[in-house]
DNA sequence: GCCGTTTTCGGCCCGACTGTTTTCAGTCG
């Protein structure tokens, strides 16, 4: 059985953490981190990819590389990988995880004092048995005893999900802006480019005076312990175990910093290979050419990327995914905005497992600029979930068509009459066509049987795609953040079969959710599929969650056009009609 | 290990912070 992009990823990751420990050259080691984070993001699988001959074209991946992937999806297994494991005991590479122990400190405390164990370390450190080795003392022992504890709180819990982080960072962020002396703020790294979940939490502040910044974030009420703190950089954990890094920088400097402080790390290496071709050395402060004359300050960040020749390349696409080569074309995306949305065609009530009526709903999402909305409460077999039975589901029908009447007289606002129906373990769909016909809109989801094989999901999931009645696949994977992953599906016959059928896929918004995530909805865009924005809201507030959908699509290059629910509402009824309701 | 408008060999982004050091190595992002 072939394995997936992820345990690729996972594997390389490890070769690339071992071949540190080894002493291996810092390039060779990178260029496997590089890949394992390209495969991990991958919106194709490998095996498709090897099938086509093709792995030497994806970036990075050189004539080593595509045959140990190929080995993997072969036999399974990497013989490679299995001689570092059998030369370095596992615990010694899962020391890398410690906060303060690298490389070369593992590789010591292996070699040197024989601990093979992050318990034995432990141990170790509390008799006191580790100043004395070389480079240590007193102070690093606490430290690494320190970071067994933070280390032993994230296993339990490694990322923070977006909709979680996001928030919380904001809070943050105010509380520091509220501060004399801060003139801009922002939320940098991988929460501004949108990430599904987030390692660490990076906020930026512009200021001629950092050290009233610094002292008042690290004396935050939710920090547990400071990590560090100087003069233009602090990172804090906070009591969760989610760390913290606070980046203060002159106005002036404004655009590098935040350019940098964004990320991703490949693509600001990129951008600064770029910027050397051009004798320009680019750091977080400015750019500084190489023949000795002036700095270039930018206080923006359209202008850090104008000094290389190209337009702004907006956050969520800064992940290395082709958009420094578009931007270089002239033919980045012209990514959707959250007031594009004009409505929401996935939303539940109190008649199954919602918290509103129909009307609340509609209320809710009119006060939100939604022009419409789709009722689509669960179908009769999600019990659970209070699912309608057929007399339920057309005694609701009534009220949705009362609520419209009342909502379009008041207000030009619309109301539409749908369901979320469950594509059935045996792959059948949860009312029959007759029913189906009767909605103006058919989300069809899997909720049942996520883990069976393959093929057996494939095609429950195509023979919902092809329905004429089923209008758009809801949260299509069927994945949990951060907990569980998406279902088995093959992707590919999934994209193409919502070509074929002019059948539209979700980016349910839920951060929970954000199914499709942002390599598929790439891939989608790419294929010319229709895509849609949902809330799946359950509640009021969870209209809100809007924003993490939009994040999402953007991060998958989503133009506003091929996506269903920007649309007007009589462009939204005829493409409905014109699919053969 | 990858890659090529100076290169098929010789490069490969750049800096802050910490703790141990007498000028820097290790870690982190």
């Amino acid at each position: 059985m072939a394995l997936t992009n992820q345990q690729i990823a996972g594997i390389f990751n490890t070769v690339a953490d071992m071949l540190e420990i080894k002493g291996e050259i810092i390039h060779r080691v990178m260029s496997y981190r590089r890949t394992a984070e390209t495969v991990a993001d991958y919106p194709r699988e490998m095996s498709a990819v090897a099938a086509e001959g093709k792995l030497t074209e994806i970036p990075g991946v050189g004539k080593v590389l595509a045959e140990k992937i190929q080995e993997m999806l072969d036999t399974g297994q990497l013989e490679f990988y299995e001689k570092l494991r059998a030369e370095i005991p596992a615990g010694v590479v899962e020391m890398l995880a410690v906060n303060g122990v690298g490389p070369k400190k593992a590789r010591m405390f292996w070699e040197e004092a024989k601990l093979t164990t992050i318990d034995a370390l432990e141990a170790a450190a509390r008799e006191g048995k580790l100043r004395d080795l070389p480079g240590m003392g007193a102070k690093s022992e606490t430290k690494i005893l320190e970071g067994i504890e933070s280390y032993k709180r994230r296993v339990a819990n490694p990322r923070t999900p977006l909709g979680e982080a996001l928030p919380l960072a904001e809070r943050m962020l105010a509380r520091l802006m509220a501060l004399p002396g801060a003139e801009r703020g922002t939320v940098a790294g991988s929460l501004r480019r949108g990430r599904p979940t987030i390692g660490d939490v990076d906020l930026l502040v512009a200021s001629e005076d950092a050290a009233p910044l610094m002292d008042a974030f690290v004396a935050m009420p939710e920090v547990a312990r400071v990590l560090g703190h100087g003069e233009s950089k602090s990172s804090v954990e906070l009591q969760s175990g989610l760390q913290v890094d606070l980046k203060v920088v002159p106005a002036a400097r404004w655009g590098t910093a935040l350019q940098y402080f964004s990320g991703s790390q490949a693509h600001n290496i990129k951008i600064r290979e770029l910027a050397l071709k051009r004798g320009l050395s680019l750091n977080e402060f400015a750019f500084t050419p190489q023949d000795g004359s002036e700095p270039i300050l930018c206080a923006d960040e359209e202008a850090v990327y104008a000094t290389i020749g190209m337009p702004w390349i907006a956050p969520e696409l800064r992940e290395d995914w082709g958009e420094i080569e578009a931007a270089q074309r002239g033919t980045l995306p012209k990514l959707i905005e959250i007031g594009d949305i004009h409505a929401d065609l996935h939303m539940h009530t109190a008649w199954s497992d919602g918290a509103l009526t129909i009307r609340e709903m509609a209320e809710a999402a009119r006060r939100r600029g939604r022009d419409f909305i789709v009722i689509t409460d669960h179908s009769r077999s999600a019990g659970i979930a209070n699912g309608l039975s057929i007399e339920r589901l057309l005694a609701q029908q009534q009220e949705v068509r009362a609520v419209d009447a009342e909502m379009r007289d008041a207000y030009g606002f619309r109301v539409f009459h749908g369901s979320e129906i469950e594509i059935k373990a045996d792959g059948t769909l949860d009312y029959p066509d007759d029913i189906l016909a009767q909605l103006d809109f058919v989300v069809a989801s899997l909720h049942v049987s996520l883990r069976q094989p393959r093929e057996q999901i494939t095609q429950r999931a195509l023979n919902a795609l092809s329905n004429p009645h089923v209008d758009l696949m809801g949260h299509p994977r069927g994945q949990l953040i951060p907990e569980r992953e998406g279902a088995d599906l093959d992707m590919e016959a999934v994209f193409a079969a919502a070509k074929a059928h002019d059948t539209a896929l979700e980016i349910n918004a839920n951060p929970a959710r954000l199914d499709l995530e942002a390599q598929y909805a790439k891939r989608a865009v790419e294929l010319g599929i229709k895509l849609c924005i949902d809330t799946d809201a359950h509640s009021e507030s969870d209209m809100d969650l809007l924003r993490y959908g939009v994040m999402t699509a953007r991060r998958g290059w989503v133009e506003a056009a091929s996506v269903i629910n920007t649309w007007p509402v009589e462009q939204f009824l005829a493409w409905v009609e014109a699919r053969g309701k």
